[in-house]
DNA sequence: ATGTATTTAATGTATATACACTTAAATACA
DNA sequence: TGTATTTAAGTGTATATACATTAAATACAT
């Protein structure tokens, strides 16, 4: 669906505002569905990602400082999503031995099964969402990662 | 920069994830620095868009539900966003004579001014946001046009 | 004309975000 | 060694978002 018609703005200042603007609704598209997916499962978006890096960790642990690094929203606090996390059981938090002030978090057996539950649902709403051909994905992958400086 | 490098995430599950994933941390990169123009002037990008509304109406009048429509966050509250800016100076609020319902909302002329103010620097931070040719930007509007449903 | 349904805006509540500040620990270095 | 600086995580606070509910006005079927 062309901006022009979701949002009911007919001319745009210039093509940069009219990106600007496309990039911002498209997110919210995003988002709004994938929080309807996640919700069920008691998550919000930010505290699916903290999940899924912790399971990129493949087992080690990670400092809460490094969770905030891989975040999307670099602005997000991290500290908080893992308390929330911990409070549902999908995490655990504990002194990191070689330097006190660090806290290592891990995922749990209950946070890597919800993940896995998820797993599926998540394939089907990727491919619901992007509505592009293989060579699209690929064409807006690289315009994404050169639009940023 | 390539987004393997923004998140420090080596591989994706396939590349509509990674194209989710792309969108996702453009939105945070585009909302952070325009977030920063806007403090200055005691707005958030969702106040702003609303002013942005209000003036495309060139004096008239404009309900709160048909600004919800026209935000790029349609879960965002316009109710309580006209009523922040109502108390800066920037807009108006008065009861519409046809439907007791309805609201109209209109932009003062401080509102007016504030958007004149950020006007140049708008344009400026678009230009610098999305560093693009013209024809990139094109094809990148016209994927995202497609992209949603 | 009356009762029911719908629409509109506002509000209550829980959660999330932005950002400054605090506390504690580790490190740098005079 | 002792003091200062830096770093990591947590916390306080204001604001924003998500979503359900409420209250008032209007539309509409019977």
């Amino acid at each position: 669906m062309k901006i022009e018609e979701a949002i009911q703005q007919k001319v745009f200042k210039d093509i940069y505002n009219k990106a600007v603007v496309n990039l911002l609704y498209t997110n919210s598209y995003i988002v709004s569905k994938q929080s309807s997916l996640f919700k069920p499962f008691g998550l919000s978006p930010e505290q699916y990602n903290v999940l899924r890096i912790l399971k990129g960790q493949n087992g080690n642990p990670i400092t809460v400082s490094s969770i905030q690094e891989r975040m999307l929203n670099k602005m997000s606090n991290a500290s908080r999503l893992v308390e929330k996390l911990k409070q549902k059981g999908m995490v655990v938090r504990e002194e990191c031995p070689t330097d006190r002030r660090q806290v290592d978090v891990k995922i749990t057996e209950d946070g890597l099964k919800v993940l896995e539950e998820l797993q599926e649902k998540i394939h089907i709403l990727n491919r619901e969402l992007i509505s592009l051909d293989q060579s699209e994905i690929e064409l807006l992958n690289n315009l994404l990662d050169k639009l940023r400086v």
